[in-house]
DNA sequence: TTGAGTGCAAACTTTTTGCAATGTT
DNA sequence: AACATTGCAAAAAGTTTGCACTCAA
């Protein structure tokens, strides 16, 4: 399966880094990778959690939090500031291509989508102003035509 | 003075809009938007607080918070969520060009930078997924070179 | 054995809400 | 006078921290 080579793939990396780094291999950082490359969404900390929880791994809100920043440092799974929510948002690093995303500033739902000419323009920024670009950020903020979209009045 | 006639102008839609929706206008909205067209920068919302208390214009934070949601929604002012702060940060929508930000990750520092070809990819998306698309948001996360930036260590 | 990592609860930061007091219309 | 708006303080929401306990090395 796709997705499961991605977590394998994210795993063998995690192994790595962590004996490199001189840091512990505990389950709760295996599990809670494992959750999130079971996931293909962007969800916040708590939804993680609620997950874990639900399928009788319970970890503490501390370990989550403290996990997805060292995966986020490691490059294993990305993080999202969007501007319509208040929490941050994750999602895996490995089996997605390279994408920007479409939210619904109604519904909240995230629409993903590449276009290679947002590469060209860190590049030209970076030259420049003679700075390291390490990462770029496009998020447009649209109304969706999905059904169930619920269209605020005040919206149209 | 520049920024003057954007503060007599976003005023100016303030006073009509305030009227057509049927809400009251106080001494705190229009204290409030003066304030923010007299900065340049992108500030967080208790940062206004403070610089109003020092002016000896007090005001609670929840009529800045009010107030903050109500400019938003009328566009007179400009709402950025930066991945690298918890807070949002805010900045007067006229007299400053159209501009994405490229966002130091050691100092913080924001840095505004203008390319047309944005919109260009925003029409694409817009006609691609037939939406209606409102704003757009790209943001550049780099290390900058400007004196004072405090490199940590672990970002080089 | 040892100290990095965990769990828990308390603290903290940013934002929202409830309610009585105020002041615009 | 009516009620939208304010101030204040308390609550919420998301995240971080302190500390005692646990478990990987």
């Amino acid at each position: 399966m796709y997705a499961k080579n991605d977590f394998q793939k994210a795993k063998a990396i995690l192994d790595a880094r962590i004996e490199e780094m001189g840091l512990r291999k505990t389950v709760e950082r295996y599990k809670i990778l494992e959750e999130i490359y079971s996931r293909d969404d962007h969800f916040e900390a708590e939804e993680l959690y609620d997950d874990l929880k639900e399928k009788n791994f319970s970890v503490s809100k501390a370990t989550v939090y403290n996990c997805l920043d060292l995966l986020v440092d490691l490059g294993l799974i990305i993080r999202h500031q969007f501007g319509n929510t208040h929490a941050a948002r994750y999602e895996r690093a490995f089996g997605r291509k390279q994408h920007s995303h479409l939210i619904c500033v109604n519904c909240n739902r995230v629409l993903e989508f590449c276009d290679p000419r947002i590469q060209t323009i860190q590049n030209s920024i970076a030259e420049f102003y003679q700075t390291n670009i390490i990462e770029h950020s496009l998020i447009l903020y649209g109304q969706c035509q999905k059904e169930g979209c619920k269209h605020h009045p005040e919206n149209q």
